[in-house]
DNA sequence: AGAATAGTGTCTGTGAGACATTATCTG
DNA sequence: CAGATAATGTCTCACAGACACTATTCT
């Protein structure tokens, strides 16, 4: 950390400096496919291209980059989010016509109900598939997500944070295989779900299902839901 | 990304800049301890005091953070590094002294005898397991570099990059141990290792092993080698 | 020969996937 | 009752660990 090598200080003209911002790949699923939001940007460069949600870090108002990434989703896409989780940091020259920049990238996952209840007009949803036209270098960054997402996903509580309050295992299953990209064994599945047991059964079936028998309903236990802000276990921490 | 609340725009200010650094984790093995490097501080704050090789963000001579990181392992430890990963942002007001701050940790990884090469003398090497006096939030990161270390090395050929160039199986099992922190099964550890497929044998045994037979001497396959550069692929993307 | 460690062959239990069967709804 | 999907039981195959055995050196 800040061990400056004798010879410089900090100087604070307009070349030494460093633009440090934030930038989140708020992912979604929608009708089994994998979706993130993009916002026209407000200023110069790129403004009026549809971009990551993303800002600069403000130390007066933000605790950590943690926090800054938290006011930028509310602010820009109007969401708390139930999961965040730190990417990794896009730094150099040439990502921002400005100058030298340093963005802290994060991904967060949001049910699409809960995303389109509160979503600003001009926000768009993208197709997962469509890395085409991003401002800066948020294609790199929205793949990194993606990988993130896959690779997190087999098997964390993560996933279930894309289904609504209450769903069925089948919805669950087809929720994960929509993330991971292939087909899952529904034995296994249920097997690992019953091991892993971050689920508990909500009493009454999904009566109202179709002309079949009708499937339990579960939920996220308790500890597994507040997600924001008990995140960064495990392989990321810091903030 | 830099998309600016239209209430604001940048102030370049002491109480609003942010100090944008590095810190890296060294980390070796050394008589089958892990050990990581400290330097003395150069500078205030906590001048003198034993911390993680750090130093500032220099937009001007920096390409991004990862050279930044491997410029500062080189000034600070003189050494290259064969693995250097970056492990996440810690930042926030209360971590520096100076103000709000943002350090970009990352985690590297050394053969003991190369960096007794090339350690500056007022460098010290410090059990992993005493966190003891480190200024900042020193503790925090290198808490976090070893729980990746350990959960990033079953099975990768990360530890591999804790030997000498050429080594035997059991040396290379003693070390997955360590750095795993339990006891490994000798026939599963080679099975995995001949999966994995990025040894390949050397020619000569370990003749001058001592009263029993000798072991066949193993090194990292050529692609598997120049670590430094082709890091970042899996989980850690971007720079 | 005996001690010590390297290296290999084989057995077994665990767990994941494939398949089949039973359960429960609607029309 | 037929059709559809949920849920569960069971078989098999792959793999990881345990154990035992063979190999090769030095004293």
């Amino acid at each position: 950390m800040p061990n400056e090598s004798k010879s410089r200080t900090v100087r604070k003209d307009e070349r030494e400096a460093v633009i440090c911002t934030v930038d989140v790949v708020l992912l979604t699923l929608e009708a089994g496919r994998l979706r993130f939001v993009l916002v026209p940007r407000e200023a110069a460069p790129f403004k009026g291209v549809a971009a990551l949600p993303g800002g600069f870090v403000h130390p007066l108002e933000d605790r950590d980059v943690r926090a800054c990434a938290e006011r930028v989703l509310k602010a820009k896409a109007g969401v708390e989010g139930q999961w965040l989780e730190q990417l990794s940091v896009f730094s150099g020259k040439a990502r921002d016509p400005r100058g030298w920049s340093l963005s802290v990238a994060w991904f967060a996952v949001v049910h699409c109900d809960l995303l389109r209840a509160t979503l600003p007009a001009n926000a768009q949803l993208r197709d997962a598939g469509d890395l085409s036209g991003l401002p800066f270098d948020h294609d790199d960054i929205v793949r990194a997500a993606l990988e993130r997402l896959g690779s997190k996903s087999s098997y964390s509580s993560l996933p279930a944070h894309l289904c609504p309050e209450t769903f069925t295992l089948p919805q669950l299953q087809a929720v994960y295989e929509a993330v991971m990209g292939e087909p899952i064994n529904k034995v296994s599945f249920r097997r690992k779900m019953e091991e892993l047991a971050f689920l508990e059964p909500v009493e009454g079936g999904m009566t109202r299902g179709g002309a079949h028998r009708p499937a339990q309903l579960w939920r996220l236990k308790e500890d597994y839901r507040a997600r924001l802000k008990l995140t960064d276990r495990g392989l990321n921490s810091g903030s």
